[in-house]
DNA sequence: TTTTTTTGTTTAAACGATTAAGCAGGTTGC
DNA sequence: GCAACCTGCTTAATCGTTTAAACAAAAAAA
């Protein structure tokens, strides 16, 4: 059973195929389309099961009503989150997404780039990857719209929607000072992405503005791809330092998920032998023995202006800059409850 | 600027755009296509950075490259890791997956189908929902390929890849009997689908083989959409009971999850109060204070099977069906570790 | 030299839609 | 009675490709 086409309408009908086209684009009062013959129309439409081939539409109109996301990992739920949101809302707009992962990989995010591109989709939401700035800048010239998401540039003037890293991180430390916590360390990916250099920024002035002096030995930065195993020996460093850390942050999911599997192996105990403040959100930060304390972002926000950004720019490409930094906040659980021995407040 | 076309290239370099395409596609030798024009045609291809409309090419090849994939949730990491799976295995073969999220609704799925299918995506991987059997017909009847994943109709004659269900929750069962747990219930989700059903028998036949007798309260099931509550009353209700459980069967990830966040606010102790075996795959399992013993299934495999089951009905629509259950694996862990105050073995 | 074959290229239809423009035939206005 | 306007429809171009078929010119075979 071949698809109707609006061809195989039109010669049932005995018209042509532009007045099926406009009756089926309810069209018919500006055309001036006979009632009759309309409803004839509507009716072979029906039996034939009449579906629009959107290609066909797509190749005329110039849009597709697609859009790109390029996200790092759809297996991380950070991102799978995201996802979720953005599929839910570009639905509601009538628009499909196409994901693609790039494993935090410039080379494989200029890759999905170009697929999607000659695939023409209407616009992107990007997670940008470290070293994708110039895929960012290409985008710009080729005027194609896109939105960045959860991270940006800021020497590239774009539209983008992320989170207050700075603040967040501001306020982990700032919750674990006033938890009675003094020796705090940070864990997170080496990267001069803008979004990690403020998680880690705003841990420092957290330190600063509470008088506790910052040690080298606290910040530990790892690699992405090799995480796993550096992500340990960050652990026993930052432990047998001179300045053993009573407390952590982890910048991401990713680290902490790795970090608390290692911690169980040396059976160290949350809080009392190390305080937890982490990014990411999952259901783990609930279940673990000693729920988590976590930056929560706000998902659904970031999600849905992204959406509704790229959509407003879709309609009206004129239009600015759209620039947004969302508050994340803290949800303090038990892997940063007061310390016990607190003495100073 | 404007994207270059083959339109394009043919002015520039005086020719048709026949000729172009011929280049372009590799068919110079063929089609034959003089030496001299074939250099200066590529050249200046790569000069406008000439990129293929997709949608050009589809609409006249009528494949797209394109699968849908149409999934439970993409924020369940089950489902979130399958699709990174069938995404790369997709990718490798010079495919492109658009995923859709169901929620377990047929009526959602339904809808994904049809914006799916005039999107002309070339076939279907499927995860199918309670009450979908109507569109798996539909797909069989107007010709378009698909696989069903993870889940199946066993009365509808179709291509499938998905898990030995029945044995992954005999095993399951097993373990806890020779653990030395004799009470053991079991919560499924309210649904006559056949993965469902089958992890339930067995489970049952896991008992009746091992001289256990079945009680009616041991079995729980509960609706998905109001999963969050009923899970909470189902525990309440099989520890109240007169053959209060000391273990239980988890048949889904969600199960699992509401349930602990219940067990941890009950205070009970895993395993000692309770045994656990979960089906789904986690961090959480690793994490939780007791690591959790859950029923592996093979993922990978299972993703990978899957476009390959695909990939070869689009080539070759007329070969048979193509069936397979693969094998899960138990992962033994702490939450089902044998009972110390077992008598029997 | 004429016919056939080969070579290199163009033409044009097709995929399935949209839409500006054109064209009869009927009404209305003056 | 003739121009102007409506009404209801068709024609044909267009989007960017692919590809069978046609074609002209040159080379080979007769």
């Amino acid at each position: 059973m071949k698809k109707a086409s609006l061809k195989d309408i039109a010669q049932q009908a005995g018209v042509s195929t532009a007045l099926v086209s406009y009756v089926l684009n309810g069209k018919e009062k500006e055309t001036r389309v006979g009632e009759a013959i309309a409803e004839k129309i509507r009716q072979i439409a029906k039996e034939l099961n009449y579906q629009p081939n959107h290609l066909a539409k797509s190749l005329r109109s110039g849009k597709t009503y697609t859009i790109g996301l390029i996200i790092a990992d759809i297996s991380n739920p950070f991102f799978a989150n995201i996802a979720r949101v953005v599929e839910d809302e570009a639905k509601k707009n009538g628009y499909t997404v196409i994901i693609g992962s790039c494993d935090e990989h410039a080379e494989k995010s200029w890759d999905l780039l170009n697929v999607l591109i000659n695939r023409q989709v209407d616009g992107f939401i990007i997670v940008s990857c470290e070293g994708s700035e110039s895929q960012v800048h290409y985008l710009k010239e080729r005027n194609i719209p896109f939105v960045l998401l959860d991270r940006h540039f800021p020497e590239i003037q774009t539209d983008f929607v992320a989170t207050n890293n700075y603040k967040a991180s501001y306020d982990a430390g700032v919750h674990l000072i006033q938890s009675g916590y003094s020796k705090i360390g940070i864990m997170a990916y080496k990267s001069n992405m803008y979004h990690m250099e403020e998680r880690v920024r705003g841990y420092k002035h957290a330190l600063r503005d509470n008088h506790i002096e910052f040690h080298d030995s606290w910040l530990k930065e790892v690699h992405f791809e090799t995480m796993d195993s550096e992500v340990r020996t960050a652990i026993d460093e930052i432990l047998a330092s001179g300045q053993r850390v009573d407390a952590m942050i982890f910048a991401t999911y990713g680290l902490a998920i790795n970090a608390l599997k290692y911690i169980n192996e040396l059976r160290l105990k949350v809080p009392s032998d190390l305080a937890i403040v982490s990014y990411g959100q999952a259901e783990v930060f609930d279940l673990y023995y000693c729920p988590i304390t976590y930056v929560q972002q706000p998902l659904e926000m970031l999600g849905k202006t992204a959406v509704e950004f790229l959509l407003t720019k879709l309609k009206n490409p004129e239009e600015g800059v759209k620039q947004i930094l969302m508050e994340a906040r803290l949800i303090a659980r038990e892997s940063s409850k007061a310390k016990p021995t607190a003495v100073g407040r």
